[in-house]
DNA sequence: TTTATTTATACAATCGATTGTATTTTTGAA
DNA sequence: TTCAAAAATACAATCGATTGTATAAATAAA
């Protein structure tokens, strides 16, 4: 039933060649003559030989393969970050593993772990929102292997970071809420440890400055950004009362804000103007269609990987950080005059 | 600056004891005194010790890894199933590695090649919309590895399914519909060499059988069931002019169909009630919303992996396939008296 | 033809962990 | 105390591919 796996040493008894040779006709050395090689490459395929990967990568202490760690895949922005990371490790001949943190500090650290177990030759971290200690981060690269950030900034001295201008754009959304009229504007915060979060905070408190509105801490919600806290936080908003403007750090928790809001009878945007934050495909859906901030993830995706890779194969590269540009999607969710 | 990795054999030379018995510390075997366990744990810890997998998982011919395959994982249903392997697999102590076929053929190809190469344990696999040769597949389980099919059926002899029951999924769509009042319902179908899409198609054709409605071929629409598949077929259902209800085989093309037939003012449900196939959260969201089918993508994916391990692990066990319940989910899209 | 030089192939060690067998140590019964 | 049985540990081969070095074969120069 279960035939036995052919090895170079199965090719190397049948042919009566010595098992190094066949090894490098298969990489194609230059130490192996052209005929040889070629009766090696036939031999190989009638066996239907195919390389043991582990025993290559023991060896060789390479596994070509790195790893994309990320809170969760189910997410459309993450889920095109993947893509772009599989087009340009497909180019370079990398696999991709891809995990899920769930947004669990221990997960990450689990993940981690694991990926030092399998010697991936390098990591690609959106880091969970529970993460404040990097412990786990530096013992993978005191092996000499090297980490990219993408989407959550990381506060770590001297490491990559691939990602958007968070404040530019926060405050680029809040300033079109307040040039549409807005004058009482929500925020939709998350976990302040999360500097991505805290840099969005900032954006669009200094929008608010820059237009002498004084900042009213009540109308700044802090939470996960989940669907639900999105439903919880529009509650709170009704009571108040006083709100017609609202920012929120993402689409998730806008769009269900705004579900909430309609049912309750708020007009949007007349009553309430609102941007969200990352795009997704729902914004565009939805009725008020959603004024958001579309971040490049796929190219954010190629750019992480290909400095992951050029990083991994010439070390002596410099560690260079990027921006990306973001753009603000103007729909009708902020559309005052509508 | 990259400090080297630590080994058994480093562990074993600093304690003199031999590396035999340190592996067999490390492992937990009864053959080494719970003191010796001790003194060799600790200093394991001491030094950073990591099992180096690729080693371990050579001399044991086992990778204690399951691949997922499948078209891509921004689709939510994926994403969901996902979620459902990587739940039981880390219960049982099993990693997960996840390949998007991007429902090429080739690219299919050499994902089992790959997979093949890095010896993984078995695969979970959802073909490509390309794959109706089976040859890939096949060379995989020659080894004695087994391989499990879930959302898109596999017609090969002797394997196992977990799915839904699409014929009768699609009958009941179709039938809610003819309740409604609908006589004439177009259908969009996917390429019909998916024995799925095959199987959906049948569940309508039959319900409009019991119903004693005319099949009329050129209400029913083969393609990728992409957003712009939708938005095509949705104008060449205004040119007929005779539809009142719609069938889609996914909820991508319904969504852009409905988007399409909006903005040429024709009235949802009123004029054509609508159903989708998969319960997308965009479903929810839009308006009006998506009567759909909801497939139990989680426990599909609990299903799958837990079925794929236990045959893993004691090969004896009987290849079983799993018809899971899916349901109708009623909105607004097909409330004809809306 | 003989020797020097290049080219092709074979030999053997290695990567790090596992595991069957052999040896030493410990325990317990006589 | 002595010896057999059991327990603990050491030895050595192995998984499959890679790679530095050594040897053999082929080519070129003298």
């Amino acid at each position: 039933m279960s035939q036995k796996k052919i090895t170079i040493h199965d090719i190397s008894r049948v042919l009566g060649i010595d098992s190094s040779t066949v090894s490098r006709a298969l990489n194609d050395s230059d130490r192996v003559t052209k005929k040889t090689k070629e009766i090696i490459l036939k031999k190989a395929k009638e066996l239907g030989y195919q390389r043991n990967t582990l025993a290559s990568n023991l060896r060789t202490n390479k596994t070509q393969t790195i790893a994309v760690v990320l809170p969760r895949i189910s997410r459309y922005f993450f889920a095109t970050v993947i893509a772009g990371v599989e087009q340009i490790a497909q180019e370079k001949g990398y696999n991709v593993i891809i995990c899920q943190s769930l947004d669990s500090f221990e997960r990450e650290k689990k993940i981690i772990s694991n990926l030092i177990s399998n010697r991936v030759d390098g990591i690609l971290i959106s880091i969970s929102m529970e993460t404040t200690d990097y412990e786990h981060l530096k013992n993978f690269q005191s092996f000499g292997n090297p980490i990219v950030f993408f989407d959550r900034p990381c506060t770590l001295e001297n490491c990559v970071n691939i990602n958007i201008d968070n404040y530019q754009a926060s405050f680029l959304a809040t300033e079109h809420l307040l040039q549409k009229g807005c004058q009482q504007i929500a925020h939709f915060s998350g976990k302040q440890n999360i500097e991505l979060y805290k840099q969005r905070k900032n954006g669009y408190l200094d929008a608010l400055k820059k237009y002498q509105i004084d900042i009213d801490e009540s109308l700044i919600f802090e939470s996960n950004l989940s669907e639900e806290d999105g439903i919880i936080m529009a509650k709170k908003i009704i009571e108040t009362k006083k709100i017609d403007g609202l920012y929120a750090a993402n689409d998730t928790s806008a769009i269900s804000a705004i579900q909430y809001l309609k049912s309750e009878g708020i007009k949007i945007p007349k009553d309430i103007a609102v941007v969200g934050f990352n795009n997704d495909p729902i914004a565009a859906v939805i009725e008020p269609s959603l004024t958001t901030i579309n971040q490049p993830a796929f190219q954010m995706g190629k750019k992480a990987s290909s400095q992951l890779i050029s990083q991994i194969e010439h070390k002596s590269t410099v560690n260079q950080s990027f921006v990306l540009i973001s753009e603000l999607i103007i729909r009708e969710s902020s559309n005052k005059s509508f």
